[in-house]
DNA sequence: TTGAAAGCGCTAACAT
DNA sequence: ATGTTAGCGCTTTCAA
């Protein structure tokens, strides 16, 4: 391995005219410089990460922490990341966490100790006291989930306006009976949901507690439980709305093994967009998430932040809205007709 | 941050028998090792990758080289990968290639500069030979595809026998006219394919060439343009196998979009069982693929082999088998029957 | 069984 | 414009 000492004792020189030249610092001469680096590339040197990360400039690596990359949702966001970082020089550090706090703390360790450049979070409905204070050493940006304690640069979608539109849209079409099946309001992404379901709400029809069932967000079961739950209420609903990615599998999944049809025995309006959910039954209408857009602002806002290198954080928000996309999945209550059939069917393929 | 001489001042021993007891090194004592480990864990010490690194021990970091993270055959591998390596102490680092091998060399680049611990890849068609060089400097492994210039360290998944099953169950039904629509044959995993076709077809039926149409493997829209191709031939086929992920989604994008009914107008077998091909009409007959299991033996495969530090890299080869599902999207030829729409009703939620 | 001390390759404060 | 020197946190001799 050559060291910038064999070129040092090559040209003559200390080894520190070496590394300036090499960092190209203002102080060398253009000569130097010249014959430092021709005989650096003659050697075929290359620096020494480690050795330059001992010296406190941190790695090139970005650490993204997030629950689970099967989700088609995080996968997209890493590969925007990716993308984003990979053209700036930055390799991006995978951790997942499984929502689980105590492996969240785990990863956060791991890629402070390994000196990351700066970390991307989704961080756990809880994150560990000692999570936050590692945060806190290098730059960070929160993604969709927004914690205070671990503070103000975040970029995330407006949670309460995606599922104010969903539930607004079934009670234009006429329903007054919506189920809504979410995550719990512990996550401040399911509690600003579960705001915008009542607030749709408000004023058209009284909010029945039964008609609302929150879980672990990342839960399928759950969803299926839940809308088994609804389903067998004496008087069930009219229609449902899913406050996450996973509940809306889940509540797919059962409506499809109960044979539950839609939109005639019941609407429903999903959450995200995921592979597949246009191909259910009629067309899942859906709230649409910018995630990839969002994703790319955060990873160029994140690179330009870092590279300012400055422990000055200044806030920063950003909040994308969400966009329901209306499909064959949801029409206003009651018996079916020709025509809604048909229409439906239209809304599929579109 | 904690450093091995925040835990020597605290416990009044020296730096080194700390770094020892952290070692487990034998000549320090247990009941030494009992306190230096406790009091490690208690003020949340992790080592200093940079400065083990300049001692010559490479990083935890093991890179994951792949095409899309989007797809999410790859999203399982990388959780799978994940888990187990994050189990055994060390980090993902994801690169992504969009199958360009210039990208797959930079990548690669990088990895090899931050000293990783290996390398897990899943190499393009025809990767650079700086590429190839540059593994061999760590180790690494090939998942899925092989390429023989890379080495003899793979895991993967018997291709020709997974068309072979998806087309010879179409043949068992009766089907004489299949085609194909899948990845081209510069990548080994597409020939290989292509190959399971042919021998299902032999003896049963001429393979006619307008029926096979090959492309780049992760391109949707050539999966949609082909079936445009296949349908409107003189005599269209009345089956289609795909050979790739992207290439059934396309495939059933644009059944859905010119409303061909499967399996009443064509029998459709995709690749994979990704998220909604259960949804899709009356389910998707497809190829099921042990992604997980394969990672997962993988990734542990790799830890122990890493572990061993073994610069001699035995040649090690794992082909795991898919299985084919059936759901309702396949059934004999010829006009539907009363009792075959509902049996493939039925399938779809089973 | 433990301690002291010498570096690994690089950077940066301090001297020329 | 360049040289000297002192570490960064860890491992690893060499001493005790």
């Amino acid at each position: 391995m050559v060291t910038i000492k064999d070129i040092a004792a090559r040209l003559q020189v200390s080894p520190s005219t070496v590394g300036r030249a090499l960092a190209d610092d203002p102080r060398i001469s253009a000569a130097t410089k010249q014959k430092v680096t021709q005989v650096a590339d003659e050697m075929g040197y290359v620096a020494n990460l480690a050795a330059r990360m001992m010296r406190g400039v941190s790695s090139n690596l970005v650490g993204l922490v997030l629950p689970d990359i099967r989700n088609g949702f995080y996968a997209t966001i890493a590969h925007a990341l990716s993308k984003c970082l990979q053209s700036a020089g930055y390799q991006l550090a995978l951790s997942e966490t499984d929502d689980d706090r105590m492996v969240e703390l785990q990863s956060v360790r791991e890629l402070a100790s390994a000196n990351v450049a700066g970390i991307i979070i989704v961080p756990t409905a809880k994150p560990h006291r000692e999570t936050v204070r590692l945060l806190k050493l290098s730059p960070h940006v929160q993604l969709l989930r927004k914690h205070a304690a671990i503070g103000d640069q975040w970029f995330g979608i407006d949670d309460t306006l995606a599922i104010f539109e969903a539930t607004s849209h079934l009670v234009q079409l006429g329903h007054r009976r919506i189920g809504y099946i979410g995550g719990t309001d512990d996550l401040p992404t399911g509690s600003a949901r579960l705001k915008g379901y009542h607030k749709a709400l408000a004023g058209v029809a009284s909010g029945e507690p039964a008609l609302v069932q929150l879980g672990a967000p990342s839960e399928v079961d759950f969803g299926a439980n839940a809308t088994r739950r609804l389903l067998s209420l004496p008087k069930p609903p009219t229609a449902i709305v899913a406050g996450s990615v996973q509940m809306t599998q889940g509540i797919l999944e059962e409506l499809l093994a109960q044979g539950v049809r839609a939109p005639d025995d019941l609407s429903v309006v999903g959450f995200g967009d995921e592979l597949g959910f246009r191909w259910w039954g009629p067309g899942l209408t859906t709230v649409g998430l910018p995630v990839h857009d969002l994703a790319t602002a955060c990873g160029l806002w994140f690179v330009h932040h870092v590279r300012q290198n400055s422990a000055t954080a200044s806030p920063y928000t950003s909040i994308s809205p969400a966009t329901l996309i209306v499909r064959g999945s949801t029409r206003k209550p009651g018996p079916p007709t020709k025509t809604s059939v048909r229409a439906s069917l239209r809304g599929a393929t579109a």
